[in-house]
DNA sequence: GCAATAGGCTATTATTTCGATAGGAATTAT
DNA sequence: ATAATTCCTATCGAAATAATAGCCTATTGC
């Protein structure tokens, strides 16, 4: 499952990366753009920031950039960033591994194998789709193509 | 993420499915086998049974065996039973579709279509992978290719 | 028929996670 | 100074998760 908090969190930066680069956003616009909860908008910029993903400038005439160019920012980044590991289940994590308490024999659990390909081919995708990929253009293109498909 | 209830139900119905068909295996047994709580494990077999994947057997001598041949329930097929949708957000979801609250416009909603990627490359692993295509020996064979790879 | 065995069912519980809100401290522009 | 805005901590309620307990009911073997 995708958290709120995730999802919140790329269309903040989706938004973003359609502005102009190095200047200020505030919170309440992004939450009115995105029609997304102001005050848990500012716990996830804050977080994102920590994640070293956007700039912030405090006080008057404030707000938040991307600290890279959307084509360096991948979705991947920020899923990961937001909820964690992209595999279903710790063993079959590559960048958060950790062993099933259960776990008698990891080379002969069939589990672990099948999660261990839904990672990759959900990192397969997330991790080579940047924001850029995704500017509001790209998606409604997108869209058109699986409606005339 | 998978579940725990998730993991066991397809622990249990490995074992299961590499048992001679139409005799019945006891919750115990199974739990013993896989390294399962037992009482857990008795809840699960039961949600398996309503979803019509497994029949039981009750009294002496009784227990649960596949409803179907190993080649015919997918990975697919069991997860859905236990955790819900494949989709990492209900509105990429093709059995259980349902709206965001907060999207104004899905069209043009660049989280949906690429969760929707992430489900159809789920989807094409899991349902395409049966019981009877992760019997412990194909399983070391591919543990054995990882290894000299 | 009766005892033993095993699934069936319901309730309960503890823990964690999630989604969100509140309030105020720190910082900056004017 | 004042207004605006990020930063930070605390808190809350609701839901989900993981699991256990206990009793009921069906079936079998003797």
């Amino acid at each position: 499952m995708l958290s709120q908090k995730a999802k919140y969190a790329l269309k903040a930066l989706l938004i973003l990366s359609e502005r102009p680069a190095g200047v200020p956003i505030q919170v309440v616009e992004l939450a009115e753009e995105g029609n997304l909860p102001r005050k848990f908008l500012e716990l996830i910029m804050l977080e994102l920031k920590k994640h070293g993903m956007v700039h912030s400038q405090r006080g008057k005439h404030g707000g938040y950039m991307l600290a890279a160019l959307p084509s360096e920012i991948s979705f991947g980044d920020i899923v990961r960033a937001m909820d964690g590991p992209l595999a279903p289940i710790p063993c079959a994590s590559l960048t958060a591994y950790r062993k099933c308490a259960d776990c008698t024999d990891e080379k002969t659990c069939a589990v672990r194998i099948m999660m261990r390909r839904v990672r990759d081919a959900a990192s397969e995708i997330l991790d080579n789709t940047y924001l850029s990929d995704m500017s509001s253009d790209d998606v409604e293109a997108i869209s058109n193509q699986l409606v005339s498909a």
